[in-house]
DNA sequence: CTCCGATTTACT
DNA sequence: AGTAAATCGGAG
């Protein structure tokens, strides 16, 4: 089972804040807002009512909305110590006190090792890989909406009956008590090459997936069609571009800031011997296979929905344990390139940007992203200056940012699926059948030459079939004999022509002379 | 914590 | 048909 949407879950902690800010005394409050700001909140005692459930949460209509609750919810446990402003991607230290990462990274860089507040001591761990505390940025965000004067309307969605079933057909599924990696249904109708966002008519719950929804496992996270594969990395297909990455911290000098980061392609490293873990980079990784899928997607400008997994060990970014696996919005690849990695051999790079409109699970901000303008991030500027080869720049862009609309979207078609949709009522083994028993029908009963149902059937001995009209056309006007006589004047043997097959080039020429209509 | 077998899918 | 894949969970 999926586990809750993050905004779900954070829009009910908030609601049910505010509910209990009402009827709180000042202490009270006091202790309740460190809870929720230090992620430690147990689950809020609110009933799953149908009107809890499914409904809608009106923000103006918000106690949040008024001034006086406003400074509740704005005082100085949501701004940093060191800046003194609202926190700008929130980093929540273990002595409860909160800091903008860029002031915390900026502290300890300066040698600083005590909490400016209280004089506790940063552990060594949280100090060099402090993680963003993404229920504070959204408590933020939040609250910055309820502060606005305008009618924003945030439809809540909860509704756990909607969510799917785990199959188990082996005893280790049993066992564990998990289904089988990727036999649950995949609930999104849309195709495993389905580029951008998944929208709201693709999902049965009718929200589409939204940045922020999480999942407990990677087959969670294939279940609502965020990134379909459950081992690799990247989905994607060698002809077409693609669709999806996640963010796993496999790769030592990968570089994650959030809106934007540095990728390195798959492929490359010793698997011998079942080797998951110790992964070394045995040779050269080249573009191809899902490395030409990510170059295709940054020559041709399309958008990868990015996945980020809590095993994402060096990265601010990554989620915490409690959302193992968050889908965090549409990026483009804006460079792509090889560099030497840190055993020496070439991998794949690519640099990715956000261009998204929901801001991101990390931003203090409630705005997506602005197109980028300016250079490239200096760190980038560096790595590109070592690249091998070829700098392969972003291409045209069908997914781009309206200035009008102020909004990222399909400014040219999505790329048309060649694959058969996700349905959300037959497994995904079934569909595939389905597809492919259909796919070999069509094949046996239409002719490639008109594209239509076979007339007067003609099976070739090379094993392909098609209308017999169809195919004395295609050969319309060639004799059986070729006379080479006149041929630069030269007298030369006549010869036999070749009739090849339409489909695979087998000379079908004695077949043509004697064939039959088939049966 | 590390190691490792089991596992399933989709690409080629 | 072969096999790579940025996983998972159990064992030591």
């Amino acid at each position: 089972m999926a586990v809750a949407r993050m905004d779900e879950a954070e829009l009910r902690k908030c609601i049910t804040q505010i509910q209990l800010d009402q009827s709180l005394n000042d202490a009270e409050k006091a202790k309740k807002r460190q809870e929720l700001l230090s992620g430690r909140w147990s689950q809020p005692a609110v009933k799953d009512t149908d009107e809890a459930a499914t409904g809608s949460l009106d923000l103006t209509s918000c106690p949040g909305k008024d001034a006086a609750d406003e400074t509740t919810i704005f005082d100085e446990t949501l701004k940093c110590a060191m800046c003194m402003d609202l926190c700008a991607r929130p980093v929540t230290a273990p002595c409860q006190h909160n800091f903008c990462l860029g002031c915390f990274n900026k502290w300890v860089a300066q040698g600083k090792k005590t909490c400016p507040t209280c004089r506790h001591a940063f552990p060594a761990k949280f100090a060099s890989n402090p993680r963003i505390n993404t229920l504070l940025a959204s408590a933020i965000r939040m609250a910055k909406l309820g502060q606005r004067p305008v009618n924003t309307k945030i439809v809540v969605h909860i509704n756990d009956k909607d969510r799917p079933d785990e199959a188990f057909t082996t005893d280790r599924a049993v066992r564990s008590g998990r289904a089988n990696a990727a036999s649950g249904r995949i609930m999104v109708t849309v195709p495993g090459d389905h580029f951008g966002p998944i929208p709201p008519e693709a999902d049965p719950r009718g929200t589409g997936i939204r940045v922020g929804e999480f999942w407990k496992d990677r087959l969670d996270c294939r279940q609502w069609g965020a990134h379909f594969p459950h081992v690799a990395g990247i989905a994607g297909q060698s002809g077409q571009g693609a669709q999806s990455v996640v963010l796993s911290g496999g790769y030592e000098d990968d570089l994650d800031e959030g809106e934007w980061f540095l990728y390195t392609g798959s492929g490359g490293r010793d698997l011998s011997g079942n080797k998951r873990v110790n992964k070394i980079q045995s040779f050269d990784q080249t573009f191809d296979k899902m490395n030409k899928a990510l170059l295709i997607s940054c020559e041709k400008g399309l958008p990868v929905r990015v996945v980020r997994s809590h095993k994402e060990k060096r990265s601010a970014y990554a989620p915490s344990e409690e959302q193992p696996v968050r889908y965090d919005g549409i990026y483009r690849i804006a460079r792509a390139y090889r560099k030497p990695g840190t055993q020496g051999q070439l991998v794949c790079r690519y640099v990715f940007i956000r261009c998204e409109n929901e801001p991101a699970p990390w931003s203090s901000e409630d705005s997506g992203d602005a197109p980028w303008t300016g250079s490239l991030p200096a760190a980038v500027q560096k790595e590109i200056k070592e690249a091998k080869g070829k700098v392969y720049e972003m291409g045209a862009k069908p997914w781009d940012y309206d200035a009008e609309k102020k909004e990222w979207g399909w400014a040219r078609p999505a790329p048309v699926s060649q694959k058969q949709g996700g349905d959300a009522s037959s497994s995904p083994k079934k569909a595939r059948r389905k597809a492919n028993e259909h796919e070999r029908a069509m094949r046996e009963f239409t002719c490639t030459l008109c594209k239509g149902i076979l007339a007067q059937p003609l099976s070739t001995p090379c094993g392909h079939h098609f209308c017999k009209p169809c195919l004395l056309t295609n050969f319309q006007g060639q004799g059986d004999i070729e006379d080479r006589a006149t041929n630069a004047g030269r007298a030369l043997r006549e010869r036999k022509v070749v009739k090849p097959c339409p489909t695979c080039k087998a000379d079908i020429a004695e077949f043509l002379q004697h064939g039959q209509v088939n049966r």
